[in-house]
DNA sequence: GCGTTGCGCTACGGTCGCGTATCGAAACGC
DNA sequence: GCGTTTCGATACGCGACCGTAGCGCAACGC
């Protein structure tokens, strides 16, 4: 039974190049894309040999997938106020996430190259976008609860509603939404979806 | 001083292999991409000889965006009807265009290489959806000027916030929208504009 | 027919990138 | 020190692709 530990004869791989090609490719993927990634590119980024990462992944495909599966995001909740204002510091983050920092980046080049590759963006979909929108879940089912927000709607779709703005604009090269504009669309939204009549 | 038809000596240039050249192109772009794209498979898919391409277009680049200016899709007006069902007619043509035929691959991919050429992508953003942009807004302001909808907000605004789900959730490879799915965005948009309070 | 130009075909030089191979040196357990 | 494995460096075979060149032949005006 293998402890998963077990102690190989010779030399030790070095977990510092492990970590340092994960790096380079996540960077080097959102730069270039899924198609302008060369692992010649990542080695020299990493400054490691072309044949330490070959012996580590078989393919470029494996190096990929695995960059992405191993990739981590920041992920803070809401301060827990009223539903309004969590919305608006929730959308804030996700437009931070877009727009600034890699993981916008990566992420779009995630998305464009699902056209070709849909496992590989399913995944970064998993990792990043699917933990924020169960918090933004609860900020709508406490909204739900408390009335605010009619019971007889998805709260999926109305996060979809809440988000895509933000998302198809990153996806679509228009500048960043202003904090105005996504405290309109949250109050759009709302009050388009308050109780009654 | 030239005409732009003037006669060259020797065998004219075949305008049937200009229009398979650009229709090829098209195709290809749409399925493989930017980078996917191949000058021989264009040639080969349009059943011409690759001097041929490069006799009219002196580099990959320049029938590229050659090909994009030169595309059309189809664009109707909406009946003119109610505010309400005349968005959700324009909003499904939006749901058709990006999900069914080629347009949605195609801009999907210009968005998604739009990352490299921005260019390319503001083109065919021009020749596609700033003409629907523009259809949609003479609806909003019609809804303006009938009291339905505030008159405090830009309409650009109100657009980005019915398109964009449709727009996100086909850059992000999720199911088209549904019917239902459209009237309910309209409806909750709307109700979140009606004026008063 | 003649000159000119377009067309299809084949071939070529050059670049890039994947994945493999080899080789000397280094890092481990024993 | 010894065997084993890893590491960096270099080179290689192979394929894909860009853009060019040459060669017959076809299509046009004269």
């Amino acid at each position: 039974m293998s402890t998963g530990t077990e102690r190989r004869p010779g030399r030790p791989r070095s977990p510092a190049a492990d970590e340092a090609i994960l790096d380079a490719t996540v960077d080097l993927l959102a730069e270039q894309g899924f198609l302008g990634l060369s692992v010649e590119a990542v080695a020299a980024r990493a400054g490691v040999a072309k044949t330490t990462i070959y012996r580590r992944w078989p393919t470029k495909d494996d190096l990929l997938t695995d960059a992405v599966a191993c990739m981590k995001g920041p992920h803070s909740e809401p301060p827990g106020e009223s539903v309004r204002d969590d919305l608006i510091f929730m959308l804030s983050r996700v437009r931070d996430a877009w727009f600034k920092g890699r993981f916008g980046r990566l992420m779009a080049r995630l998305a464009a190259d699902g056209l070709e590759r849909p496992e590989l963006y399913r995944q970064g979909r998993e990792r990043f976008v699917a933990p924020r929108r169960a918090a933004m879940r609860r900020v709508i089912e406490r909204g739900i609860a408390e009335g605010g927000i009619r019971r007889d709607v998805d709260p999926e779709w109305i996060i979809s509603l809440l988000v895509s703005p933000i998302i198809s604009a990153a996806l679509t090269h228009q500048d960043a939404l202003s904090r105005r504009q996504i405290e309109f669309g949250v109050d759009t939204v709302l009050a388009g979806l308050r109780p009654g009549r």
